[in-house]
This record gives structure tokens, sequence and C-alpha cells, in this order.
DNA sequence: GGCGTGATTGTTGCC
DNA sequence: GGCAACAATCACGCC
């Protein structure tokens, strides 16, 4: 059954989130994000491009093969979002996989016209991605590298004007019930 | 008509 | 450190 750090890290995430444990006051030019200890500090962790390549290499290896293949997760829990995050909070943005899923699925349809369920995309768009060399991903990482410094950026925005009370209508706005 | 599901990997938040 | 949620996409099924 789902285990029950499911639920209660579901309604944690949907609450707080990456707004409350962003600073504001952290430089956005840098790839920067805070990590809330157990200890409720928060502490400034650095995220690099570089670092995030190197992780690239490493799960080129397949850090994922280590889980379950599908049905890792409740599916049926997955798209539960959508539920009263608020609406001016930024997206996370895509992950590089994610933007090779965009070209591989324009490529991967006009060869397979028939082929149209994005079920059959993503396992197909998953095997490629495990045999692309890191040279090739590289640039879809470069992408999301870029969209996440834009995402920290507008997220120091978003929490600005939170904390300034600009935003408090959405917040009403946010928070029905529940 | 509208919403949930499924299938994938990467990233992040929290315990 | 490990696990779970969430990010995009869209045909299809169900209510």
């Amino acid at each position: 059954m789902a285990k029950k750090a499911t639920k209660s890290r579901k309604s944690r995430s949907s609450s707080t989130t990456a707004a409350s444990a962003y600073n504001p006051s952290t430089p956005s030019n840098e790839f920067c994000c805070l990590e809330r200890k157990p200890d409720r500090k928060m502490v400034l962790r650095v995220k690099s491009s570089e670092k995030m390549k190197r992780s690239a290499q490493q799960s080129v290896v397949s850090e994922r093969e280590k889980r379950p293949k599908s049905k890792s997760r409740p599916k049926s829990k997955q798209k539960k979002k959508k539920t009263k995050i608020d609406a001016k909070m930024p997206k996370k943005p895509p992950t590089a996989f994610f933007y090779f899923l965009e070209d591989f699925r324009k490529e991967f349809q006009e060869q397979n016209p028939d082929i149209k369920s994005m079920r059959d995309i993503g396992k197909a768009c998953g095997e490629k991605w495990k045999l692309m060399t890191y040279e090739e991903k590289v640039k879809y990482y470069d992408i999301a590298t870029e969209k996440r410094a834009e995402f920290d950026r507008a997220m120091a925005e978003y929490i600005r004007r939170k904390e300034s009370g600009e935003d408090q209508e959405t917040e009403d706005d946010s928070e029905f019930d529940e």
C-alpha cells in the first residue's frame, strides 16, 4: 500500500514546495537553492550546471535502473497536483529529459504516424535516452540549466511579492478548502 | 465536456 | 541517503 510518507509528503509539498524553501534574498544569477534541514535551518546549496552535468554522466549509467521499471509509483497519485498551489507560483521547469522528449516526440511521430500514445513514445524515448552519450545529452542539460535559472529568478520574485503582500489576493484565491 | 491515466527521466524537498 | 512528488505531452477512457 501507499506508504504513510506518501500522504504527508504530498500535502507538504503542495503547501510548502520550493516556495517556502526559497530565500528571496538569494542572488539569482547563480544556481542556488535552499535546503531545509531537519533542524529547520535553511542551508544554502549552490548548484552549478557542472554538477548537474556530472550527475548526468552518472545517470548515463542509469541510476534509475535501481528503481523498479514501471509501477514504481502509484500513477494515480502522480497527477494529483493542480490542487491549491498558488496559480502565480512558477512551475517546476522541465528536466533535460523532457526537452529531449519534445524533440524525440516530433521525430518519432513523423516516423510512426500511427503511434500517438505518449506511453509508447515515452518508452521509446527512455530507451533512446539511455543509449545517448553524454555529449548528445549535454545540450539538453544546458537548456534545462538555463530554464532552472529562470525558474529561480521567477521564484525569488514570487516570494518577494508574496512576502510584501502583493499576492495576498491570489493566496486567498488558491486557498479553497483543504 | 472535462478530468484522470499512463509512460518516461531528472530534479528537488523532506524525513 | 532514500523515497516520493512533480515537471510535459496527448490519445483515450470514464463519469
